[in-house]
DNA sequence: ATCAACCATAGACTATACTCTACTGTTGAT
DNA sequence: ATCAACAGTAGAGTATAGTCTATGGTTGAT
């Protein structure tokens, strides 16, 4: 599919996939047999990556946090072990971040029983 | 005490909390008995004030949306009733928080166990 | 008296994450 | 053939949240 596609598929501005794909989260394939135009064409794979971008800027993460996610899932850049542990650190990282909002949440209720 | 020792005490720049006071967050008062110069006070209520904006900051509140919740919480701008639906409201987002983090273990989980 | 260490304001600068504009080329329907 | 709707690149502009610099006044210890 090309960029107007993706970019309904997934509800996000065709600026913004553009954005990304110059922050090197996403990239779009050419067809080499085209010659006539140099549009880029995105899969399923492109679809699913995008999504879960979405999600982990939804949860707080950076764009440069999650390009290390990235890396670590779809790059041939780290080793077996070394992309578990960059994802394990991620999910440690989660957890606090699910302890923080607990504990913002306590704080809002006394605010709440207070009143 | 003066805006230093607030800095010291709760770990934040000078700068910044400069930066909060001109965005509404928090107020120093002056003493209108010093002439000499034009010193701002900070108290402890300033200390808790501070450490609640740090703390919704570290969940993802923005500092408009933490302006919110403040204006809810010490101004008088709003009826009691208001005031607990302003704060409902962000327990709600905060759920919503909780539950996107625990969707995003999910699927980093899944990535760890596929490697 | 003077000097470091503080205080204030005003405004410039930075990083992140978009968002939009300008301009140009391509495609597909009429 | 032409025209809207799409594609691309390059680069400017915006919002948020600081961060830093310049400038000048104040305080307290020596």
């Amino acid at each position: 599919m090309l960029i107007n596609e993706l970019a309904k598929r997934v509800g996000v501005s065709v600026h913004t996939i553009r954005f990304y794909e110059r922050s090197g989260l996403i990239a779009g394939q050419r067809d080499p047999h085209v010659t006539s135009n140099n549009y880029f064409h995105y899969d399923e794979a492109c679809v699913e990556r995008l999504e879960l971008i979405l999600e982990a800027k939804s949860v707080g993460f950076t764009l440069a946090e999650i390009a290390e996610i990235i890396d670590a899932w779809y790059g041939n850049i780290y080793t077996r072990k070394q992309k578990i542990a960059i994802l394990e650190h991620k999910i440690e990282a989660l957890d606090a971040k699910i302890r923080d909002l607990r504990e913002m949440k306590k704080q809002i209720r006394d605010c709440i029983d207070e009143l």
